[in-house]
Parts: structure tokens; sequence; C-alpha cells
DNA sequence: TTTCCTGCAAAAGCTTTGCAAGTAC
DNA sequence: GTACTTGCAAAGCTTTTGCAGGAAA
């Protein structure tokens, strides 16, 4: 396992497993977004062994440990998808479900336009504490 | 019938059914986003003999057509939850997965802030069309 | 040695589907 | 009368869980 897998892991009080290693180490190289599904497919050529339900098992330690973030589906239904880039970055919905990065300088753009005082006022009207900002762009059905 | 929900189902040539009349009057009245299983609990209130496949069909159905919204559960797994609130407007997400409103002037004043410009240039380089913006902001787990 | 993790299989939760009966048109 | 819709039950898909064996610390 590489030492910068093992820092990171050790770092949230996770134990060092090949099957953790190899789930993160994959999910990093995925440019696509992948369901666990897809993900446990990609992860079987080098770990054949590992079952499907440690690939959910660990994508959800994961997320709770914020090594990874479970994408909303935004057209309901499905499975859901990861993805290990944690930056904020704004997501492409297809009509069929997966999803893609807008590229860097646009989504960065796009998130500056939402203002923070804007956030703030309606913290302070609320009363609630807002976490994240999901932005997602649905592409249309009959897109060219 | 109403004669609204009659000219409605019509104009998307769909049947004017009872079931179809208190789903739609039911989600129209909730404030709430609801889950499909909290809907046909509403609705059995009306119509007792209204099955959950039923409700799950005509959701689909209004979905399709434009009635109402199939919301992205930004926070992964979970039941669907809908909306016959078709307006452009921003969610907010509890952690346990509930759908709450943006009062609408904070909506809109945080929608104002994605600049059109942005998305043209968006599609203009993946040529892809742009359908809907979805907007959520994540209510933080450790919210006060 | 202790605690945590994995794999398996079974269960659970959500949604869709096949089909016969019923209803809108 | 025809085509679409409903209700039921069963199936399907995704995800979680119980538990025994195994591995990390």
């Amino acid at each position: 396992m590489s030492d910068q897998s093992r820092a990171l892991f050790r770092r949230q009080g996770l134990r060092c497993t090949k099957q953790r290693e190899v789930i993160y180490r994959t999910l990093m190289a995925c440019k696509s977004h992948p369901t666990a599904e897809e993900l446990h497919d990609q992860v079987r050529a080098d770990e054949p062994g590992l079952s499907l339900a440690t690939v959910y098992n660990t994508l959800e330690v994961f997320s709770t440990r914020g090594l990874c973030r479970c994408l909303p589906s935004v057209i309901g239904g499905g499975a859901a998808r990861y993805d290990a880039d944690l930056s904020d970055h704004v997501h492409l919905t297809t009509p069929d479900g997966k999803v893609l990065d807008v590229p860097d300088d646009l989504s960065e753009r796009l998130l500056d336009g939402l203002s923070e005082e804007l956030i703030a006022e309606l913290e302070r009207r609320t009363g609630l504490r807002i976490g994240r900002i999901s932005l997602q762009l649905v592409i249309s059905d009959k897109s060219a």
C-alpha cells in the first residue's frame, strides 16, 4: 500500500487494509463518477475476491470521513454515484443519470456567483447552518 | 374533479381519473416534499383503495409531462421526493434527507447570481444543452 | 490479544412490472 | 368498443445487516 494512502487512513482512525487501498486508488483514478457496482467491477481486476458489500461499506466509511462524496441523483432512482474529487465543483447530469464535471474554470466562476452574503442571510433567517452547496446542471433531454 | 385539473390532464393527453386528481391535488397542497409513501398515506384519507403502485406510476407520468418534479437526493439513498412547485427555486436539504424550500426572495436572488453567459459558454464548449439548474443547500450535520 | 474489517448470504427498502379487471373516451 | 388505467402481487434493483472468520494494531 502507498505511504500516502496509509497516512490518509491513519489520520482518519481507519485501519489500512488492501481492500480500502484498492477501492480508494480506483475511485481516485476514475474520471467518471462510478456507482458502487461499477467500482466493484473495476476493483476486482486487482482484487478478485473483494465483495460488493465491502465496496458499499467502504464507500460509506469514506463518505463519513470525508475521503469521498456521494453525489445527488438529480433525476431520481438508480444507484448512487461517488466522487473522490472533494473540491467545490459543479456537476453536469445527463438524461440517463450519468454525471460529468463542469470544466474547472467555469465551475469556479459559476460558484463565485453565489453570494456568501445571501447564504449568511439565509442562515440568519432560518437558524440553520449551510454545510455544502450542491449545484447541478441537468442536460436537456432534447440535447443537440 | 375540478375543471382546472381536468383541463390540465387533457392538455397533456392524460385521462382524467379520480386517482390522478386526488394525487395531484394532494401533492399541490403539500408544503413538504413528500415521498411516494408519504403521499400515499395522505391520499388514502380521500381514496382508501388507492394503491402505492398507482402513486408511483402516477408520479412518473406527472414528472414526464411536467406536472411535478422528482427532487434529487443530495445525501444519497432513501426514497425519492416530489414537488408540484415547478418554479425555479432553491432547496434546503436536512441531514436526514428532508427537503425544505428556501424563501422565494432569497431563492430568486441566489439564482440570479448564476450568470446566463456562463451557462451559454458551457453549452458552447461542451455542445450540450442545459435544461435545468438544480441548486441545493445542504444543512450541516452540526447545525445550530 | 483486542478490536476492527471482510465476505457471504439474507434481509430490507424502494420502485417497477405483468396481468386481469375496471374505467374514460 | 377500444385504449388506457388501476390494483394486486410478484419481481427487480440497490443498499444494509448479522455473523463467523480473518487481519491490523
